[in-house]
DNA sequence: GACTATTTTTAGGTATTCCTAAATATTATT
DNA sequence: AATAATATTTAGGAATACCTAAAAATAGTC
């Protein structure tokens, strides 16, 4: 049942990979080249092997991108959940600030035992999102279902909670903690620029309006509240 | 100042020099094959490759063995620190017991980083020496003088106290600490076997005897104490 | 001091994971 | 439907860190 350890690149890989097919479609060579900063030929090797090892990790055909096996996603999920768990033990138990963690826990989440994973989670009252308000796959490697959905795609007036921050950039989450744009913070979208897809997004909060750009606005996820 | 980052292979061959030269001799080929587990033909490959690398980690006569230069001491110490530090907050922070840490610090010492370093050792308070009473390096990667020696070498009837218990294996360790062996426990030798140099050892806490083999006692390390 | 046993080194090889450059397949445009 | 642009794959290579087998050096014994 418990499948054989894999290497760090192969475990990037399955993230990677489960991370780009959440969208529906397969994952490309190119946008995981992109994402994991490795040539698109080497990404191509890599996952034909990937596909080709007992039990296969991945569903390919040329041209035509990669998908998680059950197998995969399994190892993805576990992997996943360490990060999650990490970066969610940084914070809370040692002080780091959410733009500190992500480095940190890439590095770690090859690395930890079950057991250190089960301490920590046991420590923190077993989590159900880190501090970017990501979901954390439980025990039994299930991703929690959630509802929220990117900010562009939130309707003029509309009350919403930010969720989720899908960024990794330390200066860029520091700029949004700033901003005041962290999980749980209440807003609404004022007006859309109809060109450049700017958002004017206002904080009842801190009574105050301001505009993202859509780079940033597409990392930003939040869930529909009822009016008050 | 900053040297680049070492392999986890090179970081692991630094710490095995390191403590296979405490005792005043290089480390040579076939002890570190040992301890490391690896053939002693690719030792040798490794320690050329050490010896040549700029600024060069280790010091290597052919067929005389190695030891580190001040480089790569310092490197050696900044794994050791992260050992200790990590075994040490595995059992404080997280519950774990002095017989399960040391393969997981093996591997995290590896990855961690200087600010994690830095905040466990402040959430640690600083300490001084690790569950197994083996002394943690400074910041400043020096490592404290200490007094202690193994427990062969002590006087019969000397009052001693344990300060280190140099083991790794697990069960040893559940062993020992069921025996009442571990750092702080006083004891003295009542007895040494000519032959086979088991020693007889009266534990006063207890008011109990024991017998421990020279595989066993040679990795107690022990201070005088004061009698009272 | 010669000889044997042991240790160490050299030589050549394997697996992993990346690379570049060139060839090929797909997609988009006219 | 042909062509151009883009994406992907193939082919061949490099670095790391191991391996085995054979050669060479050292150490121990008579």
């Amino acid at each position: 049942m418990m499948p054989k350890d894999l290497t760090e690149s192969i475990e990037n890989y399955l993230k990677a990979i489960y991370e780009l097919t959440s969208a529906g479609q397969p994952a490309s060579t190119s946008s995981l080249a992109e994402r994991l900063n490795i040539k698109p030929a080497s990404v191509t090797g890599m996952i034909q092997h990937l596909a080709d090892v007992q039990p296969p990790l991945v569903e390919y055909s040329k041209h035509r991108g990669a998908t998680l096996t059950a197998h995969g996603e399994r190892a993805a999920l576990e992997v996943i959940r360490h990060h999650r768990l990490i970066e969610t033990y940084l914070v809370e138990a040692l002080g780091y600030s959410w733009d500190e963690v992500h480095e940190e826990a890439c590095r770690l989440e090859h690395v930890i035992s079950e057991d250190f994973e089960q301490r920590i989670a046991a420590a923190l009252g077993h989590p159900q999102r880190d501090p970017h308000g990501d979901p954390i796959p439980t025990t039994e490697l299930v991703m929690p279902a959630d509802s929220e959905f990117p900010l562009p795609a939130l309707e003029i007036g509309s009350a919403a909670v930010v969720r989720r921050v899908k960024a990794s950039n330390p200066a860029l989450l520091r700029h949004l903690k700033g901003l005041g744009i962290i999980p749980g913070a209440r807003l609404s979208v004022q007006a859309v620029s109809e060109f450049d897809r700017n958002l004017t997004v206002h904080l009842p909060a801190r009574n105050a309006s301001l505009v993202l750009g859509a780079a940033i606005s597409k990392h930003i996820w939040v869930d529909l509240v009822e009016e008050e």
